[in-house]
DNA sequence: TCTGCCATTGACTGCGATTGCAACAGCGGA
DNA sequence: TCCGCTGTTGCAATCGCAGTCAATGGCAGA
């Protein structure tokens, strides 16, 4: 029997496995990697052994050899925008489908990144899914250390890196124009937070258009992507332009909040005086009470794709960034009349 | 220079710092570790050099000896539950601020617990917090392995272990007692699937309330905590009895998705025609459209002694296990008058 | 019976850190 | 000048497992 009392509780290491199964602590360990020469009785015996010590390889010690840790970073601004959730969940799930662990990190300010960096630095993990935002130095310090990273729905202009997101242009284009064609003549748009890429993008991709379209001064107010940063910024594009007929909003949260302003506060009817669409077809953009027409991000598509690129990268770290983008899915909803 | 190239890339080893400092390895782990034995002035040579080559202690390296991994398992049933991200951003948050990192595991269905408690005994986890279905099984494994285990919203009979929960009964007392005081005399209850012990706690808070005011046989239908099960279960319980004019749902997704069945297809109106009250206490019940009349959970008050619990555990093995209840809070919504 | 080969196996080293222990330097007091 | 003490420092031994290398055994072919 072993003397030491915490490995020998249950557990245990792969020398008490040894021990009990009269061979070495090398056949253990090779009994559990896959490929590894050993015979079958030999391994039978060990499995035997193994599972009456309730014997599990320690992970911490196999990353410590391998270079490996088999954990995966996912970094999150804001889990509190409800499209997040969504999007850990499948990345949680694909990645551990995939055999990698998530070490989570969360962040309520920007300003954390840097300490969160120290930790996914100390942790030796093996990559990184980012949804928030890095300066260049952050993001070159992971090529420095041969981190793979991916970037989600963020993009990079300086450093060269992979990234996935959801084509907002095409789907603000078919919103808008469909807006145009159904009657929508003033519009007005609620922008997230000006440091904010993805809600920028957006914001630009519809005043585009509607430039294009020869609807030019278009009011724009911005939310932090909350639904009482949407409402508020409705109440203020109504109070200031009461003959706003259409609000695109930089994220469906917002377009909700805005709705309720809207009908509740104005007394507007939607779709008839006034349409209003957003964007990531979160769940509650579903519900009866809203049904809001919005463009829908391929969430499935975009986690596997990040995933497989990450993967691409820890096997061939040498390989050069890929940026993929997906287009998102039209939602017809019923808060704006879009023409078939 | 160190032959080595991975480690020279960028990071590098103790043993880099030591080499590049004039002093030995031990030196340098000293100048990471607080209270350590280290003269001023060599701890800011070693500083230095360790800034210069971007060194961080392996944490990996530092688990395997110290038998402190420094993460924490997080297991979440469904993330999809609007509930959930919210608990899991207190969580995160708060375990960061103490120095402790999450590995997240999501389980989409109760069946790969197994596969998940396997992968937390390999990461050697210093704690674990749950809010998932736990056999009795299961739950003597975390004691035998000695890992600090916390169950958030969940219960044991049969082992011993610590839980903090929030206390439903008060809860569905005062609503149900302010309900009938306001008129209400045909209950309907929604439920969450039989298996849940949460849910299957908040029905029969409800029913023995009931019971007491001499309401009898109140139909109970269930639905999954989502919003379309609620929508699907409200629908079976109005066309079963049209009379029903109080509906309490098991949590608050399914409040939204029952109050959208009654207004919207059976042209009720709420509060007048129909009460309907919720738990949980979700950002979406609060929405303009809904103001759902809920007990809210103490989420910050809950995480936080969860953690506190799950530290206090690894502190002191041998403590013997607690449980917490915390009380909601009302919130007055306008789903139901309740007397002041 | 002897040789050669293949399949297994065990001893041993090292991944990057912590830490007990012994050695050592410097300093004040006698 | 010498002693002893305090505060630093380096050596070396782990932590649990993977993988290299050499040794072993069995078996087929000669």
């Amino acid at each position: 029997m072993p003397v030491k009392s915490r490995s020998a509780r249950h557990g245990g290491t792969s020398y008490d496995v040894a021990l009990l199964a009269g061979v070495s602590q090398s056949a253990v360990s090779r009994c559990f990697r896959p490929g590894a020469s050993i015979a079958p009785v030999t391994r039978a015996r060990v499995l035997a052994a193994a599972n009456e010590l309730g014997y599990r390889p320690n992970a911490i010690a196999q990353s410590l050899i391998t270079r490996r840790s088999g954990m995966v970073a996912v970094i999150i601004s804001n889990l509190t925008n409800l499209h997040y959730p969504e999007v850990l969940a499948e990345l949680t799930q694909k990645l551990s489908q995939r055999g990698a662990r998530v070490l989570l990190f969360a962040l309520k300010s920007e300003s954390e990144i840097d300490e969160i960096l120290d930790q996914v630095w100390r942790y030796q993990v093996d990559g990184a899914i980012v949804a928030a935002r890095l300066s260049d130095d952050q993001l070159s310090s992971f090529k420095a250390r041969g981190t793979a990273l991916v970037l989600y729905n963020r993009q990079s202009e300086g450093v060269a890196v992979a990234s996935v997101g959801c084509e907002f242009a095409a789907g603000e284009t078919l919103l808008v124009d469909g807006m145009i064609a159904s009657g929508c003549r003033k519009f007005g748009i609620i922008g997230g937070p000006t440091d904010s890429t993805v809600g920028e993008a957006r914001v630009n991709g519809a005043l585009d258009r509607l430039t294009l379209a020869g609807l030019e001064a278009v009011p724009v107010d911005r939310g932090d992507f909350s639904y009482q940063g949407g409402y508020d910024a409705a109440t203020r594009l109504l109070l200031q332009d009461e003959r706003i007929d259409a609000i695109i909003s930089a994220n469906d949260t917002m377009a909700l909040g805005a709705m309720d302003a809207a009908r509740i506060d104005f007394g507007r009817r939607i779709p008839e005086d006034l349409a209003i669409v957003g964007f990531d077809g979160v769940a509650p953009a579903k519900w009866r009470s809203y049904d809001l027409t919005t463009m829908r991000q391929p969430v499935g598509r975009m986690t596997a794709a990040a995933i497989s690129m990450l993967f691409e990268q820890i096997e061939n770290p040498d390989l050069g960034p890929e940026k993929r983008l997906f287009s998102g899915s039209l939602i017809r909803g019923n808060t704006a009349r879009l023409p078939e």
